[in-house]
DNA sequence: TCGATATATATACAGTGTATATTTGACGAG
DNA sequence: CTCGTCAAATATACACTGTATATATATCGA
C-alpha cells in the first residue's frame, strides 16, 4: 500500500506552517535573524519551496503580523465603551510584548489581512456605538493607537526585567555629563532607585486620553 | 607648487559629509535604498573609505538620527511649560516628515548622541522647573513622547496628499466586504468625501495628554 | 628628503532574496 | 498496473549586501 500522505515527505508544508515556524524565530532570536534559508532549515526544507506558500518575503512578514493581530481582544463584550477600549489596548501591548518586532513592522506598514480589517471594524462600531460621530470615532482611535503603539514601542527598547534596568541605567550613570545634563543626571538616578512599572505607566498615558474622549468633545 | 589639500583627491572625506549625502539619500529615495556601496557613490569615493570616518552602518544610522534629533526644538524658551512642550513636540512631527525613516529607528535604537541628551534634559528640565517631580516628569515625557512617536508613525504610513489619500481609499473601498465591515466600510466613505488634516488631528490628541497632566496629578 | 601616519582603494567572503529551470512524487483515468 | 498530468520540492545561479583584510598612496613633521 501506498504510504499516507500524512507522513511522507510530499504534501507537508502549508502557509500556516511557516507562519508559525516564522513566528517562533521571530520571537525568540529576532526579526533580524529570521532569513529565507534559516527558515526553510527550520521546516527541513529548502527556501525556494516557500515560495510555493507564500509570494515572498515581504507576503510572509504580512501574515505574521495579521497574525499578531489577531491576538488583539476585539471590543464586542458589553460594557462602557472605555472599558472595552482599555482592554483591547492591553491585549495590544501584550501581544507587542509577545512579538517585539511586530509594532515596528505593523506601524510602517499598510496591512489588510482580515483580522487587521475586523479589529478596525471593531474598535470604530465601539465608538459609533458609544454615540461618536465616524469622524471622531476615527479621531479617537488614532489617538489611542498612538499611544499603545507608541508607548509600547518605547518600552520594548527598554531593559525590562527590574534587575537589567537598574543595571543598565547605572551603566549609562558616568557616561552623562553631570554639568551638561544635570536634569537627565539626576533623572537617571532617580530612575536606579526607583521602580519600574510598564503597564501603570501605560494606563497613566492611556487614561490621559480616554477620560479626555467623548462623543462631542472633537471637531 | 602643490595643489591645495582643499581640491585634492585626499582629505576630502568627512564623517560629517558622509552623514549629509546619507540623509539626502535617505530622505529622498528611502532608508532601504541606502547601501554603503550607493552612498560612496554619491561621494565620488570607494565604500570602505567611509570606514575611516564611521565604524559601520549602524554608527552612521545613529550619527544620522542625531542629526535629526537636533532638529528638534529643545524647550528652552520662557512661557507655560504646555506651550514649549506643544512647541518641541510640533518641531518633532516636522523633524520626521522631512526624515520619514527616522522615528521607527530612532525608537528602537538606544541612541546616546549628544544632541539627544540634550534634549532629554531640556525637557525634563522644563517639568521639573514648572513643578513636577522626577518620577512625575518622567512619566509625562513619555506620554507626550509616545504620541508623537506613535501618531507620526502612523501619518508617515499614509498618502499625505489629500488628493493620493482621497484615491487611495477609493481604491481600497471595493476590497472592504460591506457586510463584513460595515463600521470600517462607512468609516472610508466618510474619509473619501472628508479633508485629512495632520496637524489638527496631531493636536488633538496630544492637547488631551497635555491639559490633562499636571505637577501632582501622578505619584 | 625621508620615514611615519592617515586615508583611500582593491579584493574577497559569507550572507541575502529570489528568478528560472528541473526533478520528484502523488493521484486519477484507462 | 501503468501511464500522463500537475503541483510541489529542489538545484542552480545571479545580483546585491556589509565589511574584514591587505595594499597602495598622499600628506605632514622632522
Amino acid at each position: 500500500m501506498p504510504t499516507s500522505s500524512k507522513s511522507d515527505k510530499r504534501r507537508t508544508l502549508t502557509s500556516a506552517k511557516i507562519i508559525e515556524a516564522a513566528l517562533t524565530i521571530a520571537d525568540t532570536q529576532g526579526i533580524e535573524t529570521l532569513s529565507m534559508r534559516k527558515l526553510a532549515t527550520a521546516l527541513n526544507v529548502t527556501a525556494m519551496s516557500m515560495y510555493n506558500h507564500v509570494a515572498n518575503k515581504d507576503d510572509l512578514l504580512s501574515l505574521m503580523l495579521d497574525h499578531v493581530v489577531s491576538e488583539f481582544e476585539l471590543p464586542n463584550k458589553d460594557g462602557p465603551w472605555q472599558d472595552m477600549l482599555r482592554r483591547r489596548a492591553h491585549s495590544m501591548r501584550r501581544a507587542f510584548l509577545r512579538h517585539p518586532w511586530a509594532p515596528t513592522l505593523l506601524i510602517s506598514t499598510i496591512t489588510n489581512g482580515s483580522h487587521t480589517m475586523q479589529d478596525t471594524n471593531a474598535t470604530l462600531g465601539c465608538l459609533i456605538n458609544a454615540g461618536f460621530s465616524y469622524a471622531a470615532a476615527d479621531w479617537a482611535r488614532n489617538a489611542i493607537d498612538s499611544h499603545t503603539f507608541g508607548y509600547t514601542m518605547q518600552e520594548l527598547n527598554f531593559p525590562v526585567e527590574p534587575d537589567k534596568y537598574k543595571a543598565a541605567a547605572a551603566h549609562y550613570l558616568p557616561e552623562i555629563d553631570k554639568d551638561k545634563y544635570p536634569y537627565l543626571h539626576s533623572a537617571t538616578e532617580v530612575l536606579i532607585k526607583g521602580e519600574y512599572d510598564g503597564i501603570t505607566q501605560f494606563d497613566f498615558g492611556l487614561d490621559l486620553i480616554l477620560s479626555g474622549l467623548s462623543p462631542d468633545n472633537s471637531q
